[in-house]
DNA sequence: ACGGCATTGATTGTATACGATTGCTGAGTG
DNA sequence: CACTCAGCAATCGTATACAATCAATGCCGT
């Protein structure tokens, strides 16, 4: 339940900066940090038991991926994208995500529809479990699938960001109407792929993408100013039923 | 904004991190940084007059776009592209130029041909004066001038790493033939781009870039090697009054 | 009662100190 | 003569200490 558990992997490795990074950039991946969350260097290091050297390290590394600010002599928090930004992601998201679905589809091999299967289990599993947040980061973890499938460090990198950040925008920005409604989308765009056609993959990847960005409100003008009451009366409620 | 301008701006503010960052790009846009050249925490430090903690953030931040390879224990190195990682590289700027070219073609106003036709003068003149480290310099800088015009943060940013990289992987494997071939198809993108024809901006684009790569010889590395003191000295004009 | 100002507390920015790891050098040996 | 291994110097990894800066609060004057 807390953020050091999904950490242990990485901490194993004694990369304990990318321990750290790992473990918000899951937490955001799963909705448990909000956007503008404040982010103490102090706070993180007695949390993962370094000193804020390390913290720092990851922050900044967190900051270059556009999804922590870090204003000067105020602290790091959690992005907080605006709807000019969101655009630009989903547009980004839009060019680069339909070339790695081509180019997985082009390397497709025996093994890959079986690597595709699991997942797409897992998925599914989380969905009908009620489990949304492990849904919302499982979906996210797909399209990362899909790069490593097309076997390209320069896209991979370029989708990680895109997609931590693309967590931030749904969060921000979602409109009442479900926005869970990818698992079709994605055995469509694996079938494709396994069966190494690129051209289809593709398309269907750019149409997932579509609706997604559908299902958000990037029209308000609104710069998400959360309301004080608003935050405070929703803190009040995690606070119940948190200790 | 261009590097350079960046460069400036981040030693106006105090921002020494990004200094470093910067001054060590345009030594490696400018080539007078080689791939593979060892960059000591204590030696950077003590030319830029800091302490090994900002050199750190410097070269963690360098690390995180790849043009700098951190080695546990042993310290941080310009990156040495593979050839595999060149073919990534140029495959990513072929995707996501031609759509920066339309973009800027779709959002050309009026100043936007004086600000490119002023570019291009500086090139030409560079070229002319046998400056070919500017001429190299500034041909990454029209790129980065195009994506400046189409107004889109992400792509910007993610451009910005290519051309590094891009720089160091030319630097690596050029082939004998002339490289800095540019300067005419800067100018037919810029009139496309000028002109609002975004589809022959985005078709030049992927011809200059096809041309660059084809210049290329992904086939054999090469090792070598120069004085870092020497060449970071060349562009940042603080002393380093030590023996 | 309200607004400006100074003091204070907390948090970040930077430097430095110390421990740990690496790669090198040189003596010793098969 | 080549090879190995121990000791050493250099360099990095991390923690901690100090300085700078900002937000907040309380005070005072109007």
């Amino acid at each position: 339940m807390n953020i050091r558990e999904q950490t242990s992997a990485a901490e194993a490795k004694g990369d304990r900066a990318g321990a750290i990074r790992a473990g918000l950039v899951t937490a955001i991946l799963e909705h448990r940090l909000q956007p503008g969350t404040k982010l103490g260097e102090d706070e993180l290091g007695a949390i993962y038991g370094v000193s804020r050297t390390i913290v720092r390290a990851a922050l900044q590394g967190l900051a270059h991926e556009g999804i922590v600010v870090i204003e000067k002599n105020r602290g790091a928090f959690i992005a907080r994208p605006t709807t000019a930004q969101a655009r630009e992601v989903f547009e980004a998201r839009r060019l680069i995500e339909p070339a790695i679905a081509a180019r997985a589809a082009a390397r497709s091999v025996a093994e890959t529809a079986p690597l595709l299967d699991r997942h797409l289990l897992l998925e599914r599993a989380a969905l009908e479990a009620g489990d949304d947040r492990a849904a919302i980061r499982l979906s996210g973890d797909f399209h990362m699938l899909v790069a490593d499938v097309a076997a390209h460090s320069v896209y991979r990198a370029i989708l990680s960001e895109l997609i931590a950040r693309s967590s931030l925008i749904i969060l921000l920005y979602r409109s009442n109407r479900a926005h869970l409604c990818g698992t079709d989308h994605h055995r469509l765009i694996a079938d494709a792929i396994c069966a190494g056609d690129g051209a289809t993959a593709g398309r269907l990847m750019v149409h997932h993408l579509e609706e997604i960005e559908h299902g958000l409100d990037l029209d308000e003008p609104t710069p998400p100013s959360e309301s004080l009451a608003e935050a405070l009366l929703a803190a009040h409620a995690t606070a119940l039923t948190r200790p």
